[in-house]
DNA sequence: TCCGACCTTCACATCAGTGTGAAGGCAAAT
DNA sequence: ATTTGCCTTCACACTGATGTGAAGGTCGGA
């Protein structure tokens, strides 16, 4: 498919898909005429690379990522160097962390509006300190 | 304490501190001379809003969401519009949307990186070879 | 008293991710 | 053959987070 479908389909300006692509995170294909030519797989692809985004991963962590996150046919597996794994492994524990993080804002912001709707009414003098 | 103390104990540059406080992150005292004063749960405060914006969130969305996260002594529960429910509740699922993502692509790492050091435990971490 | 370390504000610079528009090529339909 | 619509590259500009430096105030110690 051409930019302008892949655009329509993710819901991403296909200014961006040529950024990414610029960026190296997208490969598309280039038909008689110049245009680029993008795969099904793509789809997925551009989901996968706006999702990391949105969590604040940079464009170039993602793309040293990108080949390992299984999100298509990539990654023959044994073209991986010890740097590559030390790499993959801190990226992992970054997530990791991040994910706590989120979770625990997420879970404070849950806990509060449930403390604020269930027993509503009633109980307001006694604040108790949530999680931190 | 003052800035640059806060700045040694939580890494992070004197300079942020300064924007945090100009995007209404922080609030800090100001002593006879104008120096900045912060109080010990600041420490903490910084530790949150870094780990928040590490994962993506804007100053905006912090600063709107940072007084429900239990960092501190805030919220005196009851002053909770309507308005102000939904957008915790938009914010809580959208934090639920970036956990999901992070979390699914750091599973792919640790497989991934399980999957091809599993079978070979043996040899591991010696010269720039590859592995696996 | 002077120095050096810390603080202040102001302001310009950088970087990534985007928005947007100009100027033009290609192709299908009118 | 011109319109219409999508495509191309180029390029300038904005925003948010951050780096950095200038010019100067405050303060404690030699």
């Amino acid at each position: 498919m051409r930019i302008g479908e892949l655009s329509a389909r993710t819901g991403v300006p296909a200014r961006l898909l040529r950024y990414y692509e610029e960026q190296d995170l997208l490969h598309p294909e280039r038909d008689a005429s110049g245009y680029r030519s993008y795969g099904e797989a793509d789809a997925g692809r551009v989901e996968q690379i706006r999702g990391l985004l949105d969590a604040g991963l940079t464009t170039e962590i993602i793309r040293q990522l990108l080949p390992f996150l299984g999100g298509g046919i990539h990654l023959p597996a044994p073209c991986l160097t010890a740097d590559m794994a030390q790499l993959l492994e801190l990226q992992a524990s970054r997530l990791g962390r991040r994910i706590d993080c989120l979770s625990r804002n997420r879970d404070a912001l849950l806990g509060y509006l449930a403390a604020i709707r269930g027993p509503l009414q009633d109980r307001f003098g006694e604040q108790g300190d949530l999680v931190g």
